[in-house]
DNA sequence: TCCAGACTGTCATACTATAACAGTCCGTTC
DNA sequence: GAACGGACTGTTATAGTATGACAGTCTGGA
């Protein structure tokens, strides 16, 4: 592996090329293991999904593949959403209808998002307690939970300092 | 009070109008507590919201407003629906775009909610632990939590049994 | 080379939500 | 009781998000 994951809490003057590079590579791994074919609208969605830390609409995409020339249509970003989210090189936040690359496609998956109100960037948080408390709790209801939808909406480090 | 808040686990065999008198009765306390003007297309649709303990999506409550032969238009339910948020009278489920009543709008909110895939319904949970978990999982990384929105797939009671 | 399955392009449409403006109701003030 | 102001509702139009369906293309394997 080249370098390390991109950081969890990414800082403003973060090189955020390293940050896509290794969000591709680390694709690149994923579906060569899983023999998924990661192809180039593909590629190229996940790409601009990962053009920052903050989630990005479904439409957004759509427009950014327009504007580069190509024939797009909402199943074309749609299609590939769906493929990325399978592949869990991204995630889908459902409070803002919007999407994040993961930095870490290859771990296991009951992630968390710390969403900013103020910046709208969005840092996964990959705390056990956290999904051990919700099936706990769910437990003493008699309820199996399968799943987790957890945001949080709040201010994150650079923007409570600032 | 006449009688205790609906079960937060409500059975098959439950009496399900005691669920809805027992919250139209409580969404009338709140608002003349706070003040606030629970009108008729309000308390209509709040009872529409509790004809089970299952999510309603928007445009079904439009079709029952219309059915009943009410002028109504998408604004008209999405009005009613924002004043019964904002007074706690129903929370909203993102991961379904709907809507579903809340069992103890009096109380302190920041409900999680556990979503059963087999027969729809849904239960309220309060676990102080949950939400405890989250705030702390969230300050390691610099991050201030401010709302949380947990919504857990899964398996209640009743549909594992069965 | 042919075939089957996966992938993409395209058109149409469904579903969810809000903007904007006019009209109505209701309590308050004078 | 009349005028006023604010909250609520009706109505039309439109924005934003997502999927169905079908045809064409590409790719790898028999």
């Amino acid at each position: 592996m080249p370098h390390s994951p991109p950081a969890r809490a990414p800082q403003a003057g973060h090189d955020h090329q390293d940050c896509v590079r290794a969000a591709l590579q680390a694709a690149e791994r994923r579906c060569a293991q899983s023999g998924a074919r990661l192809t180039l609208v593909r590629k190229r969605v996940l790409e601009l999904v990962w053009d920052s830390h903050a989630p990005v609409g479904a439409y957004a995409l759509l427009d950014a593949l327009k504007a580069e020339g190509q024939n797009a249509a909402p199943p074309t970003v749609y299609r590939a959403l769906d493929f990325l989210l399978e592949q869990g090189l991204v995630h889908r936040l459902e409070r803002l209808n919007a999407y994040v690359g993961c930095p870490h496609p290859m771990g296991p998956h009951s992630a968390q998002f710390l969403i900013c109100q103020t910046c709208g960037q969005v840092q996964e948080l990959e705390d056990p307690a956290i999904g051990a408390a919700i099936r706990a709790g769910a437990e003493r209801l008699g309820f199996l939970a399968t799943r987790q939808t957890i945001e949080v909406e709040g201010l994150c480090q650079a923007c409570r300092t600032a």
